[in-house]
DNA sequence: ATCGGAGCTTGAGACGTTTCAACAACTTCC
DNA sequence: GGAAGTTGTTGAAACGTCTCAAGCTCCGAT
């Protein structure tokens, strides 16, 4: 790869002006202009990042951390981000941290190592974050936390409201006659599902009924534990639930797979209702009721959040927590209980 | 952050014995490392990639361009091809190029930029892309292309097997006993797309069924799009096929959602087969038939191809073409059509 | 004619590493 | 006991860029 020496050689100015050029930072006369820029086509010439960050200690770059890409909810979040950077001049880099807590750790490194001036992160579930985090924070480094957030960390986030999700899942599913809703949640380490839950029970006690920790199904966010937990509660007639609420994309795969093999339908036998869309909810049949994150605008949101931080160098003191309003899409699965199967 | 030379002074030793301990490349005395890696420690060190790459020109990391991220078929190649790069010691960056041939020209001249030290590219649609590839080959920068394949561009690619598998879902479907078989495609000067359509033609011909232009629905990418055109097509009573075949995800779900809105079902009506999971087609009512390209091999493979290439500066001479086969998974929508309808 | 200033252009130092040649301190061997 | 290794350590140059201070040119004002 030709240098910016070379450049100047070629177009017989000195390296000053060609960075000049190229930078716009200092008037250039039109003559040398033209000569250094056709000098760069000529060589095919592109300016090397890494030694210009090297000087400058700016990358423009952010890097991003989900837990895993091939779950639809992240490339949304992702496809945000990377949005809103780019509209300020910065590129975004994503790195799956496959839920592991040593990896999430070599990728904060790694970002670190790479200059990138900011980091969104997911937070692995399972990670102890909070002190790896304080040190983080306390090296400066602007840190926004999406999705999920940790707790007794001043850092800024930006997530979904989701005690309110929550409460409104189950409020549709009171509404609609359902009485034993069970909630199957992933692993309860995870402070957004504890708030799912926080929701659910709001929910229920508003309308008088018992909370019963036996429809509080808590798993992890393997899809085939899931399916088998689920199956396993499901066939037990006497306490079966008339509804299932599940509080994740991954989590609902596995219930709905469990429904399907116990041979029982939706929203005959049971409703149901899930956060996260399936991707294509809509075309099940019965199609799915879905409580839908806005996934891309809490992309967006946090790398605007983030470029903040960066360009503004705001103090830690005031940190920013935002909660975005989750929606409620009504489909089939949540079909209004007959009557005749309300009594019992 | 801290660099090598404040860490060099707390350990009391020279910079290049810093250096020494972290790359561990010349042997250093137990005494002064355990001195340094304390110093390392307490100073909260992170050796800085930046100057490190301007340094030695490696970077130790691969660039990946794919149109759009939130279609479920790239992550699954980004996975396979970071876990890849990730065996050999390598980070993956990924890019989206939102199928623009701009954005394209633009993140390749980023990732060059970034001095990433190889590119897989999944070409944008529609740009004509033969002479910046050349450029990018001519000047030395290790490429492998994914999935879609340039035609006349000595560059090493992996891709499925294309007219095989158009064939083998033709196939399936004759065997199954339909005779109109609608074959839904995205633009064809997308080259994978015209191999499926190739086999798809093979097949018929092989079967001793005349070809007709009138079942071959050319659309674009667009979910939107190939949802109005397939209606409109289905709408057709008297040249309604007796199934569809759709060539890539996006249209599989335009055309899905065509049926459905015109009221058809699946597969009594017509039967359906698709390109590309819809993530839990398993869970459709019908399950759907699909050819599973195997996307994570895709990404893996290719992965593999490059850091050949890069590490062992083989010559553009012998061009490597890797074609993976992909499998059919029998589903509920391409169910033996009943005699009674095949008589007509 | 000289001076001052505006506007371009240049050269050199610095960014944080790696690495090579040089050196120092020991061993080993004759 | 000294030459020749061996092993560990150091200092300085270099990577490609940006940027600051300094220099040059030209022009108008005095």
């Amino acid at each position: 790869m030709p240098t910016i020496k070379e450049v100047a050689e070629r177009a017989g100015v000195s390296v000053g002006t060609v960075s000049h050029v190229i930078t716009g930072s200092v008037p250039v006369s039109e003559d040398l202009r033209v000569r250094v820029q056709t000098a760069i086509r000529d060589l095919d010439y592109h300016p090397n990042h890494v030694a210009r960050s090297l000087k400058t200690s700016r990358t423009r770059t952010l890097g991003i951390i989900v837990p895993d890409m091939t779950i639809s909810f992240f490339p949304q979040i992702i496809r945000g981000a990377e949005f809103a950077a780019r509209e300020r001049g910065y590129s975004l880099i994503a790195v799956n941290s496959i839920e592991s807590a040593e990896r999430q750790t070599e990728l904060l490194s790694l970002l670190r190592s790479q200059q990138v001036e900011g980091i969104l992160l997911v937070i692995a579930a399972g990670s102890t974050t909070a002190s790896e985090m304080m040190r983080l924070i306390d090296a400066g480094v602007p840190v926004v936390c999406l999705d999920r957030v940790p707790e007794g960390v001043p850092v800024d986030s930006v997530s979904v409201e989701n005690v309110t999700a929550g409460a409104m899942g189950t409020d549709h599913l009171l509404q609609m006659g359902y009485r034993r809703i069970a909630i199957v949640t992933g692993p309860l380490d995870l402070k957004n599902e504890q708030r799912r839950l926080e929701g659910y029970q709001q929910s229920l006690r508003r309308a008088g009924i018992a909370l019963d920790d036996d429809l509080v199904w808590q798993g992890n966010l393997r899809t085939e534990d899931l399916e088998s937990m689920c199956r396993e509660r499901l066939s037990d007639l006497s306490r079966r639930p008339d509804a299932i609420f599940c509080t994740n994309g991954p989590t609902a795969l596995g219930a709905l797979r469990a429904v399907r093999s116990c041979g029982l339908s939706t929203p005959d036998d049971l409703a149901f209702l899930t956060f996260d869309e399936l991707t294509v909810d809509d075309l099940f049949r019965p199609a799915i009721t879905t409580i839908v994150q806005p996934a891309y605008e809490i992309g967006h949101k946090a790398s605007e959040l983030l470029l903040e931080r960066i360009e503004q160098g705001k103090s830690r003191k005031d940190v920013q927590t935002v909660r975005l309003p989750a929606k409620l899409r009504v489909r089939e699965s949540t079909r209004k209980k007959p009557a005749h199967d309300a009594v019992n």
